[in-house]
DNA sequence: GCATTGACGAAGG
DNA sequence: CCCTTCGCCAATG
């Protein structure tokens, strides 16, 4: 889906979830996301044109909680591969042993060949 | 309505 | 190269 990025973070979060568009985004992004691959919120970010504001990713991931998008939000990390997320899960372990299921590894909070399993939104047109 | 915080990231020391 | 600070933007107190 192409999104005109300026347009984008500017949309209002005063509406509606529904109506936010950055929230939906991201979670359409997320779903996107290959099964075993990973990806940075950074990178939705970016994609979204959203860039620096990263975090605004993890606010919408958090969104997602209760809304009933399955958002696969165990596949998106910190830039640095870590599971910062993953106390968010319900249950601290919850996370990893989801990314566990999709063969990917985890160790110490870091997904293992975090760089070859990132999987960047932006390319997903040039698989 | 102002101040603080948060699932981040880049830059500076 | 590791640690600290600042910036982003929305939500919450």
């Amino acid at each position: 889906m192409k999104i005109k990025k300026t347009e984008r973070a500017k949309i209002p979060a005063t509406e509606k979830a529904a109506q936010y568009n950055f929230y939906t985004d991201v979670w359409s992004v997320a779903k996107k996301i290959p099964r075993g691959r990973v990806t940075s919120y950074g990178a939705i970010a970016n994609y979204l044109g959203a860039k620096s504001s990263a975090r605004l990713v993890g606010w919408a991931l958090n969104m997602s909680h209760g809304t009933g998008e399955k958002v696969p939000a165990h596949r998106v990390v910190n830039r640095n591969g870590m599971l910062s997320g993953k106390m968010h899960f319900g249950t601290p372990t919850l996370m990893e042993e989801l990314l566990l299921k999709e063969k990917t590894i985890v160790k110490e909070n870091k997904v293992v060949d975090f760089e070859k399993k990132f999987w960047d939104p932006g390319k997903e047109l040039s698989l």
